[in-house]
DNA sequence: AACCAGGACGTGA
DNA sequence: TCACGTCATGGT
C-alpha cells in the first residue's frame, strides 16, 4: 500500500531532486516554492564534507519554516563566506543571529548552528549515530533522521508535519502515533532504501504543499485510498 | 487578521 | 511519558 501510494505520487509530480543544494545549479521546474539547487533523480549528492555541512545547517535552518526563508538565510551565510564548520564556530553571534534571520528562531538557531558545527568537526568525516545526533541539543527525531537520509544516504525515514497530515488523513496512521511509531510503519513495509526513502518524503512535501496547505483539504490525488479501506499494513 | 511553514526544548503533572 | 507554552520571521 505504501508502496503504491509512493508510485502514485511518483507518477504525479516527478523526481523531486532533494536535498537542495546552493552550489547546485540543477533546477526542478515542476516543483513548487524555491527552484534553487534541486537535483532530480540524482542521489549521487553530498558529494563532499561541506555539502553534508550544508545539509546539516539546512535541516536546523527549516525546522517549523518554510524552506524558502530557510534558503534565505543559507544565501545570507554563504555570502559572509559562513557555510563551513570552522566559519560558523568562529562567526560573531549578533552576524550569526542576523544572517539567519529570515528563518526565524534565529536566537536558538544560532546557538544550534554553533552546536552543529562543533559536533560536525568531532565526527572527523565519520557518519555519525541515530543517537549521537540526538543529543545534539537542537537536533530532534526529525532532523536527527533527515542528516542521516539526505547528509549520511542512510535508511532513515523522515517523519514530518506534512507526513503525520497526509496519513492521518488517509486514516493509515492515528493523529496520536507517535514519531517512533509512524517511523516504523514506514520502515516496516517498505525496502530499505535510502533513494527510496529520499524521494517518498521529499515527494510527500510537495503533495502537502499543493493539497495539504490548508482546511479542507484537498484529497483528489490520493483521497481514494482513504475510502477502499484494504490495506495490508 | 489569523494561520501556517520540511520542530525542538523546557517545564510540570 | 506527555501535553503545553515558547521561540520569530514572512507568506497567504
Amino acid at each position: 500500500m505504501l508502496l503504491k501510494i509512493y508510485n502514485t505520487l511518483l507518477k504525479t509530480y516527478g523526481y523531486q531532486g532533494w536535498w537542495p543544494l546552493l552550489s547546485c545549479k540543477g533546477t526542478n521546474p515542476t516543483k513548487t516554492g524555491s527552484m534553487r539547487g534541486y537535483h532530480p533523480g540524482d542521489y549521487s549528492y553530498p558529494k563532499n564534507n561541506l555539502q553534508k555541512f550544508e545539509i546539516i545547517i539546512g535541516t536546523i535552518l527549516t525546522q517549523n519554516t518554510s524552506w524558502q526563508q530557510a534558503e534565505k538565510a543559507l544565501i545570507n551565510l554563504n555570502t559572509i563566506n559562513a557555510l563551513s564548520p570552522s566559519a560558523i564556530i568562529s562567526l560573531d553571534s549578533r552576524m550569526l543571529r542576523s544572517a539567519i534571520k529570515p528563518a526565524g528562531y534565529f536566537n536558538q538557531k544560532a546557538s544550534y548552528l554553533k552546536n552543529a558545527a562543533r559536533f560536525f568537526i568531532l565526527l572527523d568525516n565519520k557518519a555519525p549515530a541515530r543517537d549521537e545526533l540526538l543529543a545534539v541539543k537542537g537536533i530532534g527525531p526529525e532532523t536527527a533522521d533527515s542528516i542521516l537520509l539526505y547528509a549520511y544516504s542512510q535508511p532513515e525515514f523522515v517523519i514530518d508535519a506534512y507526513t503525520k497530515r497526509i496519513f492521518s488523513h488517509l486514516e493509515i496512521i492515528k493523529r496520536e502515533d507517535n514519531y517512533p511509531m509512524i517511523k516504523q510503519l514506514f520502515e516496516n513495509n517498505l525496502p530499505k532504501d535510502y533513494k527510496l526513502y529520499q524521494e517518498y518524503h521529499a515527494l510527500l512535501v510537495e503533495h502537502a504543499k499543493r493539497c495539504y496547505a490548508r482546511k479542507p483539504y484537498d484529497d483528489k490525488l490520493l483521497g481514494r485510498y482513504a475510502k477502499k479501506r484494504n490495506y495490508e499494513l
